[in-house]
DNA sequence: CCGCTTCGTCGAAACGCTTCGACGATCATT
DNA sequence: AATGATCGTCGAAGCGTTTCGACGAAGCGG
């Protein structure tokens, strides 16, 4: 393995040449370029990341911290490492996946510590989030992928909540859709701060309240046994609903089973929306799903290109920054079939 | 930032001893042991990664090389990932989740050159795959999960395809089902000699011929409306078939579509088993899939146990390991309901 | 009690790079 | 023509560890 030293002499300048070459620190005449480059080339040199890491002090890589719980990571999630990892190489950093939960403080703040990593990007941040005091405390450049509580000072990219709620209930209502039902993510998830929960909730009520609709939400456990329970739920509350948006990605299927088991077919009877919902589980669902497609890769890009203009030194203010996700029109949702009739039982019509 | 001469010099040892206290490379007295460890609790010393592995030429980081298409981690791919970073993190090892397809060799030669990961971990390996030739020559140790078509030399896990395709079998032919349909993955995903694709394919006849059956298998792409299609292909092709053995997780919900869509019940009609799929995917869909679980995350942690077993020296031979899949019967699978009509049309039943 | 290991510790030399100060040489400015 | 800047390069001093050789102090068989 060549160093700097082979390439150096090989070339005929000192070694600290052959650095300005790399990093472009300091000005190089082009015939020195040249012969630097050459013997660069001849020798096959590749620097040495762990001596270039200690004498900069900066490592060059960037940690995506994630909770990685047994349920793995959804789609959406996927889209996020994804982006984030492609912006990182992109500019030239290493992403280094860290599977450091809530549970391990200790874990996170040696992580941090060590000074492996230049910077952090933290996903799944709860509404109170331990692991940003931490990693503040440390000292550790971060941006967040979601929002907590109170984020003075801090640097984020999330979704607008607001704003793909009012999409989705714009679209069933510009379909003529009057008895709307919203199934959320379940009681418990909601009590416990969950933000996307929460803002999305209050989105969902200032949106039907301003076409003069009544806001009506369900939540439902993130399993298809909850979906289902939250369907026949939302029937009891809401008897002529002809519209369901859902935020349960997972709850999502057991909303389609119990609505194909009640004999209403989708669309016609009822129209679905899914929240949040990356392409790939639409095009699950026979019909596939119209579904408000989340900005998952450009959210990890963003995150990444604003955490590296940071370390980089330009722009250091925080970067905060919402982004809607995209309606995509598919098959679950059409005009309602009937002018909302009055009546209070789901009434047993034979399914398409 | 505290460095090791200042716990050095608190404890009042020579720096050399204090790496000593913390590698235990040398013995060292108890008295002095303390004595450095109190001082290192008491300056909050870490060691600092780069000057580590600069010294040492280790760098404890572990690379999880995986090709990131734009279609993302499926459910499976993420328990790779989260077992392999788990078992990383509890030998002491950071895991790099590096995005390197098939496409950049030569991001991937740099990333082996740059001496910042000490072994890798390759994951979507083809049956002729040039990652494995890159990385050997680079000299990295290496671990697969997955197989090339020659293996010698080589060290990986993989699934268990024969046995896993054998226990699908039998668990259907246990039942009472003999008009048992493969769909596999595409005709182009076996033309590029996809190993998972192409074993299942040869265990299925096997298996099938053991218990004196057709072997038919039908190839899908991998969509929805693939799936809709394959099963289409297999009622032409085994008019009076009862159950599917699936390999394909997006095709397999076009598949359950069609199902119901020609009004057959699953499982009273058709039994559904699904290959190398996760719980999570399987609770999808309605009734829950009788699936054949990957051990996926086990996968991982074995694959990271070998490579740091043989990085750190114990045991310089090569690991090579297949796993089965687990039978995990849900509500898709039962025994057939007629004893295989002979007529050729699927009959226009009125579904459940 | 003499020479031998073994134990515990130290000092110094790497590890391969970045970066700082210095210094001719070139070039524009008065 | 004298005076600074600026350019291009060099040498050397780190960066914070690990690791090697050395060495006094024990411990021990004979």
């Amino acid at each position: 393995m060549a160093t700097m030293h082979d390439v150096a002499r090989l070339a005929g300048v000192s070694p600290s040449t052959v650095s300005y070459v790399l990093t472009g620190t300091r000005p190089i005449s082009q015939a020195t370029r040249d012969k630097v480059l050459a013997a660069m080339a001849q020798l096959d040199y590749q620097p040495n990341a762990m001596a270039r890491g200690l004498a900069s002090r900066r490592s060059r890589i960037l940690g995506l911290l994630m909770p990685m719980d047994e349920r793995g990571l959804g789609a959406t999630e996927t889209a996020f490492v994804t982006g984030a990892a492609a912006a990182a190489s992109a500019v030239g950093y290493h992403l280094v996946l860290s599977p450091v939960g809530g549970g391990n403080l200790d874990d996170l703040r040696r992580l941090a510590s060590q000074r492996m990593l230049d910077g952090v990007v933290l996903m799944e941040v709860q509404l109170a989030d331990e692991r940003v005091t931490v990693l503040q405390e440390a000292g550790v450049p971060l941006v967040l992928i979601g929002r907590t509580g109170d984020t003075t000072g801090l640097s984020y990219v999330d979704i607008d909540f607001e704003q793909t709620v009012r999409e989705a209930v714009a679209h069933l209502v510009g379909l003529g859709h009057r008895r709307i039902v919203y199934v959320n993510h379940s009681a418990a998830t909601l009590a416990s701060g969950y933000g996307p929960a929460l803002r999305t909730r209050d989105a969902f009520v200032s949106a039907m309240s301003g076409h003069g609709l009544e806001p009506v939400m369900i939540p439902a456990e993130d399993s298809a046994a909850g979906g289902r329970a939250a369907l026949a739920a939302a029937f009891a509350r809401t008897p002529g609903l002809t519209a369901v948006v859902a935020m349960n990605e997972t709850a999502i299927f057991g909303i389609l089973g119990e609505l194909t088991g009640r004999g209403l077919s989708v669309p016609d009877d009822v129209s679905v929306v899914s929240m949040v919902t990356s392409p790939q589980v639409a095009e699950l669902a026979t019909p596939a799903l119209t579904a408000m497609t989340s900005p998952g890769s450009t959210l990890g890009r963003i995150a990444i290109e604003a955490l590296v203009r940071h370390l980089d030194g330009r722009g250091n203010e925080r970067h905060q920054q919402l982004l809607p996700c995209a309606l995509e029109i598919r098959g679950s949702t059409a005009e309602p079939r009937r002018p909302a009739p009055a009546s209070a039982e789901p009434s047993p019509t034979s399914g398409g």
